[in-house]
DNA sequence: TATGAATGAGTGTTCATTCAT
DNA sequence: GATGAATGAACACTCATTCAT
């Protein structure tokens, strides 16, 4: 995706140590500080390198960034959107998916959190951004458009909902996981969180016609209420 | 929440004026540029004030971001949080609310993420977005224990989803409302937006019950179908 | 020496009220901050009137000092070179003037220690305030000088010892009131002030003559231990 | 004393050189401007250093004023307090060490008075410059006492007197220095200043007890003397 | 190749001074 | 006369980036 920031020499095996090296200490910076107050000499001491070293392995801070954007990117597709077919038990198949997900985002959410940042400002981040979401968001929708066919959860625009919950599962990988999220305390662990999130998920995915066809017992009761309710006034 | 940012003497008129002018001037430079990226400068030069000026309002670059977010949230206490008695029917209550919170971030969303940037780095910004979000997820989260008692949801942690469905309903409201969101090419209008996020938050708070009772037919009717489509092929 | 400062027209009652005010008050700021610290707004708000007031009364900060240091130099003046003449007993004049020197730098040592921080930056202070030292060393001098030639402290430049009395006098004067001095926990009251200064004042004023002339007992008795050493060596 | 402002790292000769060069072109802004008005830029443009290339030196402006005012403070420790035990002839050993507290601030009275400035203001200077008048005065009153068991210049409070004389040597060793001192238009050569303030200091530490035993004589003689002269004129 | 000193444009903030009301 | 909001030049400090060694 960014050729640009590959030098032109193939990388020595050294080279590609600190690389990597840099990379960590990128992400580490970018989880406590953020991009714009991370600071390149920073990494570089936390690598034991001097900062005029970052300049063999990248042109540029936000090559760097852009570097790691890839790569979290690559690991998405690879691991959640990697097959759309779905040979798979499906419900399985959604859990084994959002695992996935989420184990991405409890290592890599301060690359996710650094692009959405520079996304707002640089056009570059913007479109590098955008194509990190349409991802997630096509693979999301495609589940939806599925079900819909089978009547679930109709008559919803399905990318909106597709979005709306890739925003649900990208947050939350932020919110349950870095310290200044929203349980500071409390260490949330993958299965608990995997299990919250594919239960909301599938409630979401299926939605509305689930619902009217499938609960008898708890939503009709809240519906008739409501119906009572409704009609006299 | 903020009184020290208040001068001490009553402000004038003229002044209100020109403090309202620097908020929304505000708030437009961090939804172009985010909060590192804007500058005092060009924020008072758009209200056709010198620089200086600033400083007659609010006593740093950072005070004046806590203002606004202090704003943000009395406005969401007060049209989201108003009432957690639920006398009223409480899928229109929902609906209502969330609408509120809907129309909030449409507008403010720039200071929530400029606040959500900020709170990673700084600590008193940590503790003012933490606030934040408590609200939110503290309102959410009691909706959900009372659907609890009613049977509906059981099982899962009410603060956990709560918490997942305020992220989807924040993030959400910034993806489709900002330039550099998920649907840069169409506007979606509130009446939809409202529609879909209280669909997907009241499927995910009754959620639970609705999956034990309808499991069996729903879901696993849909993994037949997939394998039996499979085969064929 | 400053009429530039002085306004066009007849000062009145509540304008010389006002004018006095500031003047004390930029005395306390002077005392707390020093000149560049001290600011006009601060000054202006001690005594209840808007920045912009200043300005009916000094037409810059620098004036303002100016004046002080005037009022400073006059009051040096009419009390401790009031007369050259020394009609009365010599010890008790001398004890008199300090007198009168002590209590004016214990009043006003912000006024010559801003002037002198301000001489060193600033042509216009250098000079008034070389006219403030150059008149209490012409004094002192004068004293010297009548010594001299009574045959005391002969052989020394009666205008560098001059310098050096006003020297002592001076920052003497800021050591032991000001907050910051030597004394921090210590009232140093002005007869004992009086008494010390006056006494290092004399003997450094009569010095060597009186010592060889004087002081067979002391004086002889050093030096006589003194080329007892040396003879050996 | 200021450890902080070492860097981490071990400083290399180049950087050494630099670290000199700012020092003694502080010392020259100093000099000509006083500290607040001395200009960071300046002070590295006549270093032919950029504005930035400061900061790998000292954090802060006030940093380096520290700095100067540490080493100035270790130069008198080591130059002027080297012993306080007086095995050698004392009025040669007071000789010697005023020559060297003249030397020191003959060099580096840009360095104290700035500290002293400073001092009024803030803090931390106060309690460093405070640090090194003390370190004057207890040199100054050790000696004092050591005399007053010998029975000169008893009766008086030694500190003040230390004080005075301390006050004395550091304010003349500016106004005889400065080109906004005393004598802008004379040179004062080391032996000449050293001469006199030696026998100012001298005389002002033997003192008391010459006046007791001579006053009847010299004294007394210079008042009646100036009667006499009086009344015939 | 790696270093780290140096660069220099950029920005938040201050405050003496002005001026419309 | 008085006000106090506004001015705008000034300056300390930052940090991504460069480059001599």
């Amino acid at each position: 995706m960014n050729e640009l920031i590959e030098p032109a020499t193939r990388r020595t095996p050294k080279g590609d140590t600190t690389r990597e090296a840099i990379k960590l200490a990128a992400k580490r910076a970018l989880a406590a500080e953020g991009f714009s107050n991370a600071k390149i000499a920073d990494i570089m001491a936390s690598v034991n390198r001097s900062p005029g070293a970052f300049y063999k392995y990248y042109p540029s801070k936000e090559a760097l960034l852009l570097d790691l954007l890839d790569a979290f990117r690559a690991r998405l597709k690879a691991e959640v959107n990697r097959s759309l077919d779905m040979s798979e038990e499906p419900v399985e198949h959604l859990k084994e998916r959002l695992g996935a997900f989420w184990k991405i985002y409890r290592d890599d959410w301060p690359v996710a959190t650094a692009a959405f940042q520079m996304s707002m400002a640089n056009r570059e981040f913007a479109r590098a951004w955008h194509g990190v979401r349409q991802q997630g968001i096509r693979g999301m929708s495609s589940v939806i458009k599925l079900l819909q066919q089978k009547g679930f959860c109709s008559g919803l625009d399905s990318e909106l909902i597709a979005s709306a919950l890739c925003s649900m599962l990208e947050y939350t990988g932020y919110n349950w996981t870095a310290r200044a999220g929203d349980f500071p305390d409390r260490l949330i662990d993958d299965a608990t969180a995997i299990e919250v999130l594919t239960r909301l998920v599938l409630d979401g995915v299926r939605g509305g016609a689930a619902q009217i066809a499938a609960l008898p017992s708890a939503a009709k009761e809240l519906g008739r209420d409501r119906m009572r309710r409704r009609t006299p006034s």
